[in-house]
This record gives structure tokens, sequence and C-alpha cells, in this order.
RNA sequence: GGCGGGGUAGCUCAGUUGGUUAGAGCGGCGGAAUCAUAAUCCGUAGGUCGCCGGUUCAAAUCCGGCCCCCGCUACCA
């Protein structure tokens, strides 16, 4: 991997909106922008990894005044939170911008000053029914007449036909452009369901937008008439451009980054990033980033997590009660990435167990405690290869060109499905090669099949890193793999173990899941169990043959 | 209302351009094995492929109609 050469990926998260605590959205967004960021450092890029918070706006303000805090000590507070769970999820990423910082407000500055020299900001009246105390403006829809006054439907406070100057922005001048655009990048948008949602939009018509407001002093000044913060958009998506430093002037380390590679999001704000986004940076003459992907949301049991139901997840109590590794890989191996989908502890459980402990952890136990006891503590150097090998090496080696083909377009869940799909397939090679019954008739040939066996678990730790990272890790170590060579580029044939090397004492990698309330159920069926194979054990033994 | 997506085994879902006995995983059932984290392997379970009609030698896969579910339909992000 040479670092001049490497191409760069630029990839992101939304950033969170901390006027609360981290749910299992944001950790699932995490999750996987992670995962994609880590297959692309292990297949050689140069990668930037950014996620962050959104600490302006109306909501933080008045969370804050709620809390008796000032909007600054509100996001300091909860920013917090949100950094740590990144560090409790085991996320990767290279910075975690804040809104806040002195970099954002001069990168949006510069932003604004770009787009405005481009012609495309001007001076417009924005009327609306405002709430003074909200200190927002509802839509006529919004409101309804309540005992002869004029109210906001969803908070009740009384409001006013009010009218402001604020600046807009030309959206409507980038519609043509945008279709364009759309239509030259097919794979701008991902998954494609959203990209007709997109067209379909911008094809209706797009109206200027309103980008300032002066009823509002918790945002980021307007260059040149700090009476107005610029409102949402501008400083809300510019975090990706700010982050590389290319709108701070002189030279940055990271401004070759920009474009963004990806900007993994979720599907309610799509539009944000695939209309009025690009329409900014066209506007500011800079290149727009390569894809918006769009990633469904995770439902517990098949229903929307509220507040009101009282079906919220805390991210932190599910990595406590399942092990971070594991909630990663469930996440991704089971919810289709791009479509929504469900969370339930037995789903969760299911998942480790079937996939973790016993298609995998199991395999790489069994072979590998073979091969500590029966080849001398060494992995084995292996005879000729049989049909069934070849096949079983070359099944493993061709995962690599899949992965990589549906990592091109963020399909984490397949690439997990092909990986696992192999797992199976060298648990029954396993199972059909029957080492343990040539110990003594064929030790060689056993040697080969343990050899076989630990090499392509050699390939799923390595292309399962970016799910389960330290599991991965450690599992390699048990391989005694060379740090150096746990990348993509020491998969397939060149990477193959080397027969004589001395590897430990084989340990669990993948461990069972159990239900810490039936745990103790379980141990006495286990008893009962193990009395009952005893039992069975003892009866076969005085049985004559 | 308009545009778009979807209704396939108990559960979660795959099913390219129509074609021999409609698939996978999980669960269930039966068997094998005992190297292993009681994990694994083999076999099996017989689902009107939402409903009705049509095209065709042949449709889950094409056409028409109907029923149900979901998403989008701009300034909270």
């Amino acid at each position: 991997m040479i670092p001049d050469v490497a191409q760069k990926f630029y990839i992101t998260t939304a950033i969170s909106y901390p006027n609360g605590v981290p749910h299992i959205g944001h950790a699932y967004e995490a999750i996987a922008s992670d995962a994609i960021a880590r297959f692309e450092r292990l297949d050689g890029k140069d990668v930037l990894f950014l996620t962050g918070t959104d600490e302006h706006g109306l909501k933080m303000k008045q969370t804050a005044d709620k809390e008796g805090l000032t909007p600054r000590a509100l996001a300091d507070r909860n920013a917090a939170r949100f950094i740590e769970m990144a560090a409790v999820l085991g996320i990767s990423n290279d910075d975690f911008i804040r809104t806040t910082e002195p970099r954002h407000y001069e990168a949006c500055a510069e932003l604004w000053r770009r787009m405005e020299a481009a012609g495309d900001i001007f001076k417009k009246k924005y009327g609306g029914w405002y709430s003074v105390r909200d200190e927002v403006y509802y839509k006529e829809g919004e409101t309804e007449i309540r005992d002869g006054q004029r109210v906001a439907t969803p908070t009740g406070t009384p409001v006013e036909w009010t009218e402001e100057e604020t600046y807009f922005f030309r959206l409507s001048a980038y519609q043509d452009k945008l279709l364009a655009h759309y239509e030259a990048n097919p794979d701008f948008m991902l998954p494609l369901e959203r990209r007709n949602e997109v067209v379909s939009f911008v094809k209706m018509g797009l109206e200027d937008l309103s980008i300032s407001r002066s009823t509002l002093d918790w945002g980021i000044p307007v260059p040149g008439n700090p009476a107005h913060v610029m409102y949402v958009w501008i400083d809300a998506l510019n975090n990706y451009v700010t982050a590389t430093g290319l709108l701070n002037g002189g030279a940055n380390p990271r401004s070759h980054y920009w474009p963004a590679d990806v900007h993994v999001i979720g599907k309610d704000i799509v539009r944000f990033h695939a209309v009025y986004w690009p329409a900014f940076l066209m506007s500011a003459g800079l290149p727009l980033p390569k894809r918006v992907f769009g990633h469904g949301f995770v439902l517990n049991k098949g229903e929307k997590m509220s507040k009101s139901v009282g079906n919220v997840v805390d991210p932190f109590d599910l990595v406590k009660a399942y092990g971070r590794e594991q909630l990663r890989f469930f996440f991704l191996r089971e919810v289709m990435f791009g479509h929504d989908g469900n969370y339930s502890p037995e789903a969760i459980a299911n998942r480790i167990n079937a996939d973790l402990a016993n298609n995998l952890g199991n395999l790489a136990q069994r072979s590998l405690s073979m091969i500590y006891k029966n080849c001398d503590g060494k992995i084995p150097v292996p005879g000729a290869f049989t049909a069934e090998d070849n096949a079983m090496l070359a099944a493993a080696d061709g995962l690599y060109p899949t992965v990589r083909a549906e990592m091109d377009r963020q399909a984490l869940t397949k690439y997990l499905d092909a990986v696992w799909s192999v797992v199976s397939e060298a648990n029954q090679y396993f199972a059909a090669g029957e080492p343990w019954a040539k110990k003594k008739t064929d030790p060689e040939r056993m040697a080969t099949i343990l050899y076989v066996t630990a090499e392509v678990v050699r390939q799923f730790a390595i292309l399962a890193q970016p799910a389960m990272p330290e599991s991965c890790n450690k599992l390699l170590d048990l391989m005694a793999v060379p740090a150096d060579a746990r990348s993509f580029a020491s998969l397939g044939a060149k990477g193959r173990l080397a027969g004589g090397t001395p590897i430990p004492e084989p340990q669990g990698v993948f461990p069972r899941y159990v239900d810490p309330a039936e745990a103790e159920a379980q141990a006495q069926q286990k008893a009962e169990m193990q009395a009952k194979l005893d039992a069975k054990a003892a009866a076969k033994k005085g049985k004559p043959k």
C-alpha cells in the first residue's frame, strides 16, 4: 500500500442533532458507515471518515431554555454523549465535527460568499404565521382557530401573520442542472427507489429557498449582516466540506478528499442531500459528492421507536447486553442496507448464535483445536490438494471480487451474505472430510483438510473485519497471521497460511449468547442433557455387539 | 388525488431478460457423527407465489381490473 498512489475515499454520516441523547438510529448509521470506511481502508484506500453533531437551530435553543442552560452548554453536554457512543460502538471516524466550531463558521461564511458572488443569494420578504413563543413560522395548514384565536396546531401557541425579510437561495435556477446531473449519474442516489422520489420531486418544480432568519440568534451569522443567521441548510450540510478544510483558506492536508465519495444518511433526509446540497455546491463552484446513500430505519418489532410507545432502545444498553461486535454484526447482516429492518432481542440472539458462534466460531474452534492437539501446535504442511480442497479454496479466493463489487454500491448486507455462504460451505467441507476420523488412518489427509479449513477461516477473518474488527483480529491472532498480512491485499493464494507456523492454544472468539434470565434454566437443562448422554453412553458400552 | 414500491413456505426474505419437480436462512420434524462453543452434517417439511380475468405451447415472472400495505408529494431536520 503506497500512500502516494492510494485512491482516496471520503465517507460521512449525517451529523446528529444533539437536543437529545443518541438512539438506535444514530448507532445504526454510525455502524454501517464505519463498516464501509473500514472495508475501504482494508482495501488499500486512503480514507477520511467523518461524523459529528449539528448544534444550531431553534430546537437546540428551546431545549436549552427548558433545561435552564445556554445552547452552547447543552451542545457541549450532549455532543459528548454522541462522541461517547462512537467510542462504545468502535467507530473509526477520523474526525468528529461540531457545527459550533470556528472552522465551520469560517467555512460556512466562505460558502455563503461564493454563492452570493454567483448571484444566487438575494433578499426577499418571507411571510408566514409566526409564533413568538416558538420563534418559528407555521404554514397555514399547521394552524387553526381556537376560541377566536389562530394558534399553531402542534404547540397551541398563538400565531400572527408576520413578514420578515430573509435571504433566499435561487434554487429554482438549478432544476434543469440537477435533473441533468441525475441523468448523467445514475448511481448518484442509492438505493434506486429513492432516486425516483427525488427526480419526481425536482420535476414538480423548485422554489427558491429561505436560508436565513433574523428572529433567531443561535446560528452562524450571515457575512456582512450579523442581524441574520444562516438557517439550517447551509450550516447543516456544509460540515462535509468544512472537515476537508477546502473552504478555510490556505493549504490543507485534507482538501484532496473533497468531493465526498458517499454521504450515508437516513432515508428521511435524502432530499436535502440530493437536491439542496448539490445545488449549493454547483452555485459555489465546488464538485458534487459522488453518491448519497439513504439507508432505512431500524424498527422495534415492526414499530417505529417513539417515546410515547415506550419502545425506545438505548444503544449503550444494547452494547452492554450483547457486546459491541455482536451488535454491529447483527445490524449489518440482518437489516438489508437501504431497506427498513427489524430489531428484536430474539433476532439478535439468533444471529449471534447461528452465524457467529455456530457457523464461524465453531468452525474455527474445531479446526484450530485439532491443529493444536494433533499437528504439534503448528499450522500443518498440506499434502497434495484434492478436487474438494481446490474447490473449497477457490470458493474462498473468489470472495474478494464478489464483495468488492457489492461494496462498490455499499451493499453491506450482500457482502456479508456472500462471506457467510462460503462459511457454510466450509462447514460442509469439514464435515465431509471428517478429519477426526482420519487421525489414525490417514494423518496426512487429516493435516491437509485442517490446513485448508484454517486457510479459509483466515480469509473469513480478514473479510469480516469491517463488521467485527476486534473479534476478527483475535481470530487472526489464533492463526498467527502477521499484523501486516491482514488487509485485503493478503486475500487469496498470495496470502496462504505458512505450514509450520506455531499457533497459540485456541480460544473461543464468538461465544454463544444466552439470555441471562434463561441462563439458569439453561444450565439445568444442560445438566439433564449431560446425564442423559452419559446414560446412553453407558448403555451403549454395556450392549454386546 | 398524483407519482413510486410491495403483497412468495410458521417467521425474515431471494427470485435476472416468462420455461423442466418455486428457492435460502431461521424455526419444526427424522437421522448421522462426536473433532468442536449440544455446535456440525444429511434428509424432510409439500406454500391457491394478494384476488379475478387475459396473452402464450408455457407465467410468481407479460397485459387489464380489483383488494390491502408502504414511501414521496419542499423550508423541523
